[in-house]
DNA sequence: CGACATTTTGAATTCCATCAAGAAACGTGG
DNA sequence: CCACGTTTCTTGATGGAATTCAAAATGTCG
């Protein structure tokens, strides 16, 4: 991307503050731009039939949220939902799809991310349909470890709440608790109040690949 | 995309035929282009760590496969096995990033073509971790008979076997049959070997909303 | 026909969602 | 700071859903 082209971006974004809890934007909406994140976690989910959120990824610094509806000119499909309070960048529509049209690097840039986004729903697909829910919540937390690293004490910096893992892991919050509850007897994972730690990541893997 | 491009992309397609349960590409190779579909049904899918396939999406014709390797330079996460007798069309790599390169109407067309996927797999992931197996084999049904037809009889053009049924559900095959079976009993689906026919849209509809 | 894979049914078991109700944490206004 | 209502977390009990193992029936192909 061309220093002016960068210039251009850079300088009609607009910086948002946003408090945890509420929406960026909402499933069904038209979006006039894309959200860039400069600080704290989204979370980005669809409501099922039944009434249930489902996550279906969370975004964090760096990411961008609202390009797949931007560029398919479509309404999103996702909600967006600040698990923390936020500092966001929004870039209009019109910025991205100049950008896009004069800048071949630039498209496939944005090309690679996408890729890269379909491969992880494709995996999101597999363990949903074929690993048990034990072996997701697992997975869970190894992923918000990596992801979002740890405390001094150990506990993951991302704190969310259990209905939130229960609706990233797409079971009901009760069988959520209730694995969260052996898992500490096991010690697997460590709680304090909210907060949950990584206690034997060995044996969390070998959970997920079903021993 | 110009009329020059066309040509050449069009002059670097090589014709293959891919008899009924060969494979395309297996997941993990590393893909030198894109397969494009020009007859026939391809089933892509990934292994999970139990041995089972997930049958993630099916590609038929017009509609192209490895794409998503070939852009992020990485190996293929799917394995593409042929459900049908194909004729497919194979376009070398060299020739996609060259195009994506020197054509930004080109880049943004794949983008939209890869929005659309990610969507779809967005909806498949709330499909598979909020819907019960009886709901998403009526979902398969309607799917099949929407994208692939049926014949003069009322029968689905697209013939799965059992297992490739039970493997795009994401449950067991025994799970798969009984629910067939069922769905049978109770006038949803009409069956003659292992051809399947949609006999009552509306009470699939009902089961899928929760009723 | 015989060998092999696919489909079908049965029964036992495990997994998970749901309902109900109690305990702890949290915020708010007095 | 406390009393309160509200939300979040936790535990128990139960029924239904889905997997698993086993075995029989059917189909397929050389």
């Amino acid at each position: 991307m061309s220093k002016e082209e960068l210039k251009i971006v850079s300088d009609s974004k607009i910086s948002k503050k946003i408090k945890k809890g509420d929406a960026l934007f909402r499933e069904g909406e038209k979006l006039d731009g894309v959200f860039c994140v400069r600080d704290g976690v989204s979370k980005l989910s669809k409501l099922s039939g039944n009434g249930k959120d489902q996550i279906v990824r969370l975004a964090s610094k760096g990411e961008v949220m609202g390009q797949r509806a931007v560029i398919a000119e479509e309404s999103t499909n996702l909600s967006a939902i600040a698990v923390s309070d936020m500092k966001v960048c929004f870039i209009p529509k019109e910025v991205i799809s100049n950008t896009l049209d004069r800048n071949p690097n630039f498209a496939v840039e944005v090309l690679r991310h996408m890729a890269h986004d379909l491969r992880e729903a494709d995996d999101v697909i597999v363990n949903m349909s074929q690993k048990t829910v034990k072996q997701r919540m697992a997975e869970a937390f190894l992923y918000l470890k990596k992801n979002y690293g740890e405390d001094t004490e150990g506990y993951l910096t991302l704190v969310l709440s259990r209905e939130d893992y229960s609706n990233v892991v797409g079971t009901a919050t009760e069988s959520c608790i209730r694995i969260i509850s052996e898992f500490k007897k096991k010690g697997l994972i460590k709680t304090s109040g909210k907060k949950i730690g990584v206690a034997d990541e060995r044996k969390l893997l070998d959970l997920i690949e079903g021993f």
